[in-house]
DNA sequence: CTACTTGCAAAGCCTTTGCAAACTA
DNA sequence: TAGTTTGCAAAGGCTTTGCAAGTAG
């Protein structure tokens, strides 16, 4: 489990490190990446950033979670319907997208990619860097 | 390997099977489908087509891809800038994309799907029905 | 004070849609 | 002829950019 409180304070001494300048919005920001579990698109995290901060536009968040992209703390998970980001597991790993009730599980304790990655190294002589892993189905609750 | 006449046929039959009329455009699109090995964007496809229909719009591109897609005989590959078209191989399968030269490689051979879907369905109670699987890295020719 | 960040509006991409004219069957 | 398909232009959705005003350090 990933403990919000850890995360937030990761992400927060990163964008010290980086130099970037500390505003309400971005801490903010931080502290909505480090709770959520759902891997919001940019427009939900606008949405529930403009009740603290009303005046706050979709372009800072974009322009923030750029910054964060950079610095290897989100990651961005790009679907057709736009792109979805974890501030919580930054790193490459399998979602699952359920069709009935649009929940996005996270992957990341699955070994297959490995099995992936080898097989194609071996019999493809492709060396992966990295990976966007998506299954759609029906999620355990929607069975 | 695909025989592109056959399969040129494959999707001509499919078409008047569905009812759709034949025009001198579809036609050139299925042939152009048929021999494309290298997954075209419609951007592509339009500007192949272009050279012999100088007046084809993109538009009539996103059309009949579209047509095509919901009756099986193509797959749409969804990438950050834009998507990709399989004509040839319209089920779902693994691409490998090469970051040096951009070409983007088929994984229709490759086993490890049936492992993934396995361990999804074992580990998260979760039945895959469909998947978008995308690896990046360096092909053999430009390592 | 200086440089970075913000909000706004505009623009960029890719894709879809509405509609009258053209065409297939 | 009837109904489909076409090209065009406009609009749609998501994301980025330019810029003047505001703000952190």
């Amino acid at each position: 489990m990933i403990d919000p409180e850890k995360r937030y304070q990761a992400l927060l001494a990163k964008l010290k490190a980086h130099g970037a300048r500390i505003t309400s919005h971005r801490l903010a920001l931080l502290r909505l990446l480090s709770v959520s579990e759902d891997h919001p698109d940019a427009s939900k995290i606008y949405n529930q950033l403009r009740i603290q901060f009303p005046t706050i536009s979709l372009a800072t968040v974009y322009k923030t979670l750029h910054l964060l992209k950079q610095e290897g703390e989100v990651l961005e998970i790009p679907l057709q319907n736009g792109a979805h980001f974890d501030g919580r597991k930054p790193y490459p790993h399998p979602h699952m997208i359920c069709t009935k009730c649009g929940k996005i599980l996270d992957g990341d304790k699955l070994t297959f990619p490995e099995v992936a990655n080898r097989e194609i190294q071996n019999k493809l002589n492709f060396e992966v860097a990295n990976s966007q892993l998506v299954f759609y189905g029906v999620c355990g609750q929607c069975h």
